[in-house]
DNA sequence: CTGTTAGCGCATTCAA
DNA sequence: TTGAATGCGCTAACAG
């Protein structure tokens, strides 16, 4: 004998109520007597009856699972930042429904898919759609609007105008901005920019203002780029960048902490290049690890509450309110891997 | 105009078919005629229709919904664990459910609890529900298997014999027998291990096989116990431990490696202490943040790949498998935190 | 306040 | 192969 769920049924057999009673009992302001509501609580604890979501979900317009696309979750930002979003969520009552868009590793496999991944999300009939990774084309963000499913979009790239998304943002170009003079202030000349392959505009735009504040202190800015947004990338830029000296770069910006770091890294100890002295990291996101005193990595901080903040109102706000841009403001986290700002402006 | 999703029935009456012509162009292996079939596909992709997964799942005795239990997940191990099970389930096509047991930050918040996880999970008729963290009290084991839901443990307690949970379990007490050994083949002679005060029998374990180990070889073994899994718990430990210098601890082994972590960061950065020339660090776990050139932490590694296949061989067995016990080997990898083996026997 | 009834969207019998 | 009918577990509108 399989042993099965409970229903309501059940639970109503046993209780000498109609299943409606049991349904009552269960949904929170539905008129029931006290009595009644408990005789059926009674039951189902018995009987160990609990709820089916799924089937309620039929008739409720909106389930209450929110799908979130991620990627790269080991990286130690995004793991930190999903973890506040899931746990945000759940004392909201709402449940993650999680799709990885990491590569398998299996041979022949095909790499991930985005629009499959929120077409799987649509099959379970999320009630939001949450991108963590990825940028989405317009054409998906239409096809969510389209189901009633709205999208929020997390350091995502801006959809067309109009498009059903809600976008929540740091701010990336201040960030970049922040960057560029706190290196030059340290007296840095000979920079570096390091960021991904990846087109996320939040990142481009990072690396776009750290160039474009750079230049307007007279300096250019060396642009590395390769390789996923990943510790390596940033080993292998130092590399790049550093190895024989010649370039004589003084200071870099990584555009997530964890390239900043994997740069700042093999500078201090493959290369036996010392930070802050001989050059100067900057990061971006403010990660936990950063702060280790192994790292002391100085850089630019989305505040996790409230980036996780934001995300939560565009996640709860009612399904037919206007969409909404919320920007999330950054700071500079001074630290130990950035010298000494020369000549600052006295008092 | 509210937006609806698409139902079966929209696209039956668009292509001139029944429902059940609908239902089966969807079910790999029904009997639909090809072109019957391309008819409605045709229609299903004009509407926009795509397979309500949660109400197919009221006819099928399980759905594709695994539910994963776990807290800090912003642990450098267990985030790199959850984004390779997650990936590997989709691979599968199966999707996960998250129950995040981090505490509620609010103020008055009730603390995270196991059983309402685990019921939440089963409100969602999850075919499996995972757990990454926590201890299984038998009666969970019982109220899952009760509804035909299988458990499946990972480094946790076993449940009593006979209960309907998988395990997958890490060689805990030969990692801990692995450390002790190396850190007094380094020379070692004042021991400590640090844990957190997690009840999880695999961290207890892999202490106490530690400190038997050491103990067959004369030596007696400092335990610190306090806080949570965490870097913190680390700092804490090795500044209580070392500082001063009074008890001349030589070799301190993290049950983690995000404790031992802190413990050899504040050791190194912030008591100035050599590692591993004046004292030696080992870890467990095998994160991949250990491996970078600012740690290079010698460890006893949980091979990721192993745990995840194990675990995923215990989510796809049968129903009615009989249960089954997975051990994962663990070797160590030697980095940089402890010193040489002294007097090694020769070839 | 309660039971009866009618769906929610789908899969699967049963006849045809 | 196909459509009609039935039921999955639940909620909600309706009468009583």
């Amino acid at each position: 004998m399989e042993p099965r769920f409970v229903t309501a049924a059940d639970v109503a057999r046993r209780a000498g109520v109609s299943r409606s009673a049991v349904s009552r009992a269960f949904t929170p302001g539905a008129s029931v007597a006290p009595e009644t509501r408990a005789r059926v609580l009674e039951a189902a604890e018995a009987l160990g009856y609990r709820v089916n979501r799924l089937a309620r979900t039929l008739h409720r317009d909106r389930s209450d699972l929110v799908g979130i696309i991620g990627a790269n979750l080991g990286n130690p930002y995004i793991s930190a930042q999903f973890d506040a979003l899931s746990a945000a969520l759940q004392a909201e009552g709402l449940q993650t429904l999680l799709v990885n868009l990491r590569p398998d590793p299996r041979p022949g496999a095909e790499p991930p898919d985005l629009g499959r991944a929120v077409e799987r999300l649509l099959e379970y009939r999320v009630r939001t759609v949450v991108l963590l990774s990825g940028a989405a084309p317009d054409e998906l963000v239409r096809l969510c609007a389209a189901n009633g499913v709205r999208m929020v979009l997390i350091n995502r790239p801006a959809p067309a105008a109009g498009a059903l998304a809600d976008v929540i943002d740091s701010d990336a170009a201040g960030g970049g901005r922040l960057a560029a003079r706190r290196l030059i202030a340290a007296g840095c000349r000979r920079l570096a920019v390091v960021l991904s392959e990846s087109r996320t505009s939040a990142k481009l735009a990072r690396a776009d203002a750290f160039c474009a504040e750079a230049a307007s202190g007279g300096l250019t800015v060396r642009r590395w780029t390769q390789g996923p947004n990943s510790y390596e990338t940033g080993v292998a830029a130092a590399r790049s960048l550093l190895e024989g000296g010649a370039a004589r770069i003084d200071g870099i910006f990584g555009v997530t902490d964890e390239i900043a770091l994997g740069a700042m890294n093999t500078a201090r100890h493959e290369l036996g290049l010392a930070v802050p002295h001989r050059l100067s990291v900057i990061g971006f996101d403010d990660a936990p690890i950063s702060a280790w005193s192994s790292h002391r990595l100085t850089t630019v901080r989305q505040s996790l509450p409230a980036l996780t903040g934001a995300t939560l109102e565009a996640i709860l706000c009612p399904a037919d309110a206007a969409v909404s841009h919320r920007a999330v403001a950054v700071d500079l986290v001074e630290r130990g891997s950035v010298a000494p700002a020369r000549g600052s402006a006295p008092g």
